[in-house]
DNA sequence: TGTACATCAGTGAACGCGCGTTCACTGATGTAC
DNA sequence: TGTACATCAGTGAACGCGCGTTCACTGATGTAC
């Protein structure tokens, strides 16, 4: 059913040159996107969108203020691009099957990483030179992951599944005591649990970005060809072994 | 002591003028190296090292025959500068400690990396846009640290110290047998064990890979900036926790 | 020791290229009366 | 419904910049006899 005419959506179209505008806009995140992919972010240029627009290079000045916004709105793009595929896969798994769902959350950061290597990239790997991603329009979409990886870990402390405490197999005798000795880190921890509104405890919420940053790992050797050529001819395998690894040290 | 004059050392100096251009390519590099810490390797130009070594820009082609060569110079000499700071924190352990040997290999990457963002991103980040490292020339000083740490996992495993098989508490019911059951794993687990000659066996050295990537995602986001700003005031305590959780992970 | 020649470092100009950004402008599309 | 004006998209030229790489050249430093 189509909206009704009298009652437009409040920021989708309104007026045809709005809709016109709208639409070369996306034009141009999405030529952006294609020159990423194929050249990489620094080398990311208006002038070559611009000329894949078929228009000249001053004109996309009046739909983006300069080379730096043009990055964000390609940032902003990404991070929501994953995190939609993330949130997709992670929902299409039983809300209580918390294992699959990270399970399936990995596999949707490496498959989309796989895909969109040059994307991933701007995300995760060296900063860009000479940008700086404006916090206020990219925190938001960049925690999207992260915030996904710790509801499912609140989700299954709730459950009551999540095995915790000092006497899991998984956690040696030392490690805990060491972590409950770092008062600083501890804090943090207090601060990010307050944040995100969870109750994981201490142990686990320093394992989790231990998982976090592992997961992360893993993808960027891969994507960034960090194994030799021809070391791991079964990264399908590896990734796997790392998932039921991993998902064990989060405790799920 | 100085070497005797009528025995040259083979590869060093010669004649003067043969001094001269290693000294020559050795401040090119050190240019480069300055300009890399600066402004990022895809920013890397010839013209502007042969500025600051005060030098119309084509003199430098005399010493190295194009961007991309300079950029596999620079690439060698992180590797072996990283290479350099890891073989020494490593040494700085008697050699039966394992656990405390991993844990100065990890601070060492750490430390390195913290100290050398650009260059650590030359290495770890996303691929430099239309450069591709000639295998030849980096593999070897490319795979020092991951060599290093095998070599601690063996010698873990040599010494017997290793906790390795199924009934090692941090290893779950589930996960060593999901790794028994990758063959095209195994194949490739079995390969790299002959190529460095070592005797871990498979599920451990699974687990060691991990343990590699996982200690370079936990640098990487911290180099790179992922965390929030503010998130972990203490990233030296974090990383701690991760050092432990990763050695008793690595069975050390 | 002295001369004749070869080797090499560095010069300076030039090639063709692409970049971000500004600015005055032309026309087409919208809006107000 | 028709006209007058405002808004906006897109043009084209220009600014100053930096880049990699080539090439014929000048001098200085080395080598052979």
């Amino acid at each position: 059913m189509p909206s009704t005419p009298q009652a437009p959506a409040g920021k989708q179209q309104r007026t045809p040159r709005e809709r016109a505008r709208a639409q070369t806009i996306a034009d141009i995140v999405e030529l952006g996107r294609k020159h990423l992919a194929e050249h990489g972010a620094a080398a990311l240029s208006l002038r070559a969108v611009a000329r894949d627009l078929g228009v000249v290079s001053s004109a996309v000045y009046r739909y983006v203020g300069s080379r730096d916004e043009l990055l964000t709105l390609l940032l902003v793009d990404a991070y929501n691009d994953l995190g939609d595929a993330v949130d997709a896969a992670v929902e299409s798994v039983p809300a209580d099957d918390f294992k699959e769902r990270f399970a399936e959350l990995a596999r949707a950061v490496r498959a989309w990483a796989l895909r969109e290597p040059a994307r991933y990239g701007l995300l995760f790997g060296s900063p860009v030179p000479g940008y700086r991603a404006p916090a206020e329009r990219t925190t938001a979409p960049g925690t999207r992951v992260v915030t996904s990886l710790v509801q499912i870990l609140d989700g299954a402390h709730r459950a009551g599944t999540h095995r915790a405490g000092t006497h899991r197999p998984g956690i040696s005798a030392a490690e805990p005591a060491a972590t409950a000795m770092l008062p600083a880190l501890a804090a943090d921890l207090g601060a990010i649990r307050r944040e995100l509104n969870v109750g994981v405890p201490d142990v686990l919420l320093a394992r989790g970005t231990l998982v976090w940053t592992s997961l992360f790992g893993a993808v960027s050797f891969e994507v960034f060809g960090q194994y030799g050529a021809g070391t791991f001819s079964a990264p399908d395998e590896l990734f796997e072994h790392h998932i039921a690894v991993l998902a064990d040290l989060a405790g799920l």
